[in-house]
DNA sequence: TAAATAGTTCAAAAGGTTTTGAACTATCTT
DNA sequence: AAGATAGTTCAAAACCTTTTGAACTATTTA
């Protein structure tokens, strides 16, 4: 018996990956990161310089991949980082693997 | 005094979770795992159901970012995890951030 | 109420990644 | 030496991701 990853555990751990494959993203969590607390959309996409449509596909793909949260304030959203999405598909992806 | 990423180590960082944001490429790392020795490019490619042209760009990947590292011996090229890559750029990642 | 601000959605364009098959090098077996 | 096996390279095709601008909703401010 051989243990292996399941499927859907598999595409998650995958979505993760893609979701911090990139440049942008990675700015993002990286400001969103030293604020340290919840931050609107607008803040993050003035200060890593994107437009506000990109930022609003980045912060949907980081939010469906379950890396930040977002909480909907009136008119704008605050997004924190979610550390046990973290925690458990890239801390400890050596162990799943 | 911020300790941040720099231009260099975060494209060294996107390089990683690109290599690791694929299906086969995290099939290929959980079989070269299992294994536990260095195993035959050749052995993977069957074990994981994909043609040769496309393991030869997979395990290039794989190897140009230092998640494996490979020894050809004679006619066939041995593959083996490097663990170290993993610590610094995938369990130590948050702490990176 | 009109204008400004925060964010989303859509479709097209631009850009990047992966697969494919053919042709190739090198080594091993008969 | 001929044929089989292990792997690479190349360019084209197929596929997927990201950016763009325009049009939109909802909230706030003047």
């Amino acid at each position: 018996m051989k243990t292996e990853i399941n499927l859907g555990q598999d595409a998650q751990q995958i979505q993760i990956f893609k979701a911090l494959a990139d440049p942008i993203r990675l700015q993002i969590l990286q400001y969103i990161k030293q604020t340290d607390h919840p931050v609107a959309c607008g803040e993050v996409g003035r200060a890593v310089n994107i437009s506000k449509t990109s930022g609003s596909y980045h912060f949907k793909l980081l939010e469906a991949a379950g890396l930040i949260t977002a909480e909907k304030i009136a008119r704008e959203k605050y997004v924190t980082i979610n550390w046990s999405t973290f925690e458990t598909y890239v801390t400890n992806f050596t162990q799943r693997l």
